[in-house]
DNA sequence: TATATTGCTGACCACTGGTCAGATGTGAGC
DNA sequence: GCTCACATCTGACCAGTGGTCAGCAATATA
């Protein structure tokens, strides 16, 4: 008799090992949540996952491979967001502001984009890379063309706008991911930097900027 | 007698003192030119420095205050270095494109940057992270003040155009920190989306668009 | 029930960043 | 010129990492 996907031993079966899979990005996920990015180890995600640390190795290449699925995932989950968001259009502004918003709803997703490049994609085989470049293509190109009509651009301008807003957005999120100075006394030159780089105005204030920039058509 | 700064095996003087740390700086920035931010290991630190690995803890706190302190060498050489361009005027295309350049001249710089507040900055102590922000923060706002005239922007304008392009610069080089897929089959998308992510233009086109929001006032 | 297949395990490897008791170079005082 | 006290320096050591693989054992089949 087969055992059914999630009461099992061995995955032996397709769908067993899709849930293997689905059970250890799970334990990723949770793991990710209060470890962040550096305290990620991959014994803890097999403690987690209720599997021994070798088996995390039949599933995934390395332990970028890992964090490189869980973007993915990530990645897909603010696109869906983006494209229900009501308020994702009536003005650049808002626009702005949602795909902030959206960007943040899950606290992992910009601390992941921000290693993406930099150190997730240099130790993953060429073949993963380029089938999540593929994945990302896609999803882009199915954004720009949800959303071109909303915003009044045409589809081209419409990734140009993505592209642009995301680079942005990566680049204003760093200050986010700094740590948390609240608690202490700082130096008034400190604190208005600090608030300078603030990521959500600095963010918003720029968008709108870039936005105008490609319906003056430059 | 006392020894000059460098032919000493025991730093006693401030001055010695001084010297170590910029030979073990000196030893980091080359160690770090070959083999990257993950691959930056303290043991091959102190083998280029002609020093055990504990002598480096007696001049940094941790791994990540050394690349702190590198990165700040590196970004107040990149102040400079556009100070001095006289291409950084002109017009704003000619700007964006010594900003870029001057931020690329030393192939170390961006790789830091990117990892400084993800990183960098969550394993140094608030004492050296606040005086390294300190630091930042004055480096900034001479930027912007030399910069002011040249651009025909009041120095808050400046300030908000530095900070701005900051972030931009960050985003967009992300891209360029991926690993190099020149030598490979790619899928049209893929190719097609690495090329909507390039840094240079994507940051000039950008940058105009909100160097040109600036001016107008948005 | 016996067998072949193959998913799973965990001891093991080379490495990391960081520590600290003990060795030693050095300048000051005689 | 010698001695001594002190602070700098060292490297074995520690707990941890990501990753491997020979062998164990759950399972589907005959």
């Amino acid at each position: 008799m087969h055992r059914t996907a999630t009461d099992m031993k061995r995955a032996r079966t397709g769908d067993q090992k899709a849930a293997r899979r689905r059970a250890i990005l799970d334990a990723a996920d949770r793991h990710f949540a209060e470890a962040g990015f550096e305290g990620f180890s991959m014994a803890r995600v097999g403690r987690l996952a209720g599997v021994a640390k070798g088996t995390l190795y039949l599933y995934f290449e390395t332990r970028e491979d890992v964090l490189l699925a869980l973007t993915l995932d990530k990645l897909a989950a603010w696109a869906d967001a983006l494209l229900d968001d009501p308020d994702a259009a009536p003005s650049d502004e808002s626009f702005a502001a949602a795909f902030h918003a959206a960007a943040w709803r899950d606290p992992a997703l910009m601390p992941l984009l921000s290693r993406l490049d930099s150190v997730i994609e240099h130790n993953v085989s060429t073949g993963i890379l380029i089938e999540a470049k593929s994945a990302m293509s896609d999803l882009f190109l199915g954004l720009a063309d949800g959303l071109a009509d909303r915003l009044g651009l045409t589809p081209a301008q419409a990734l140009d706008a993505l592209t642009s807003l995301g680079a942005l957005l990566l680049g204003a999120a760093q200050a986010d991911l700094g740590p948390d100075l609240d608690g202490c006394e700082l130096p008034a030159d400190v604190r208005r930097m600090t608030e300078a780089f603030a990521s959500e105005s600095l963010f918003i204030t720029n968008a709108c900027r870039i936005l105008r920039g490609i319906r003056a058509g430059h």
